[in-house]
DNA sequence: TCCTCTAAGTAGGTTTTCCGAACCTAGCAT
DNA sequence: ATGCTAGGTTCGGAAAACCTACTTAGAGGA
């Protein structure tokens, strides 16, 4: 995989923050409230050594950052929730999840639905100008930035 | 990762198709064009061991389908070619791409651009509600299905 | 003081995966 | 028949992941 945060592509970058074994389902346990290393240990059955890169690795790129709490007669301890910028990964796991429920279905159906609080009206993820407007995936032009009119 | 296509977690479903190391590269190669084993072994560097392993994955998932071709004077051989729902897969990527052109980025700018074809159009990817209008991330609730009223 | 409880994190040995180079396999050409 | 080419497979060594057990550190109680 070589040197990560310094490909010129984004998603290169993007997958050498995010692309190791387990770090996607430890967003996933995040965004579902979970904190502690236990937490995500217990709930996803990683070794603790894995657990423990890959927060490190998420702490030093700005995805999560170290919270320290303390319960009454414990000594302080940190876990672990997402920064802002780790929030704003909220949108890829739900383009995850959206693929995984159309492609890979199971019988029983998507265990997990993305609504509008308050609404309950159903979402989905896609593309969208500047406008607002959804724009369907077919129209849409991948261009290197070099060759930009201008 | 254990049995991985089995989990009730759609976004583990996904990262037990697409979550291996190059997977995600070798799509975004095939978004690009590139269709032949030495296209993506030369672009990305690969060890061929694991590219066969990965483009092996990929068609027993309906996500990339082998395509025979002949060129003049060679004799045939097989390439590889996204399916509608390998191309389905472009939303996240374009999330990541977008994810690390914001959190990670670098001084020269982005290198690819998203485009609306023939307006030039900038867009981005994000949440959409059955209207068609854009929904913001913070207002989004992920619940079970279970939970579901009615 | 020192023992215990708890949860974060480390350390060892084994198993799996990855890597890189060399090799194999068709068919077409010379 | 020999070589060229491109899609792979095989092999041995290196790296990463896995599993189990252990360590660490502070608060409270004896």
């Amino acid at each position: 995989m070589a040197s990560v945060p310094e490909s010129t592509c984004s998603i290169a970058r993007s997958l050498g923050v995010l692309g190791e074994r387990w770090t996607f389902l430890i967003l996933r346990e995040a965004f579902l409230g979970k904190t502690r290393f236990a937490e995500f240990r217990e709930s996803l059955g990683v070794a603790p050594d894995v657990l423990s890169d890959r927060l490190a690795t998420l702490v030093s790129h700005g995805v999560m950052e170290r919270e320290p709490y303390q319960e009454p007669g414990a000594r302080s301890r940190s876990g672990y929730r997402l920064t802002p910028a780790g929030q704003e990964l909220h949108v890829v796991l739900s383009a995850l999840q959206q693929w995984g429920d159309e492609h890979l279905p199971r019988p029983e159906g998507p265990s997990m639905l993305r609504r509008v609080k308050g609404t309950g009206r159903p979402v989905h993820v896609g593309y969208i100008d500047e406008r607002g407007r959804e724009v369907d995936p077919a129209d849409i032009a991948v261009i290197p930035a070099a060759a930009r009119p201008g």
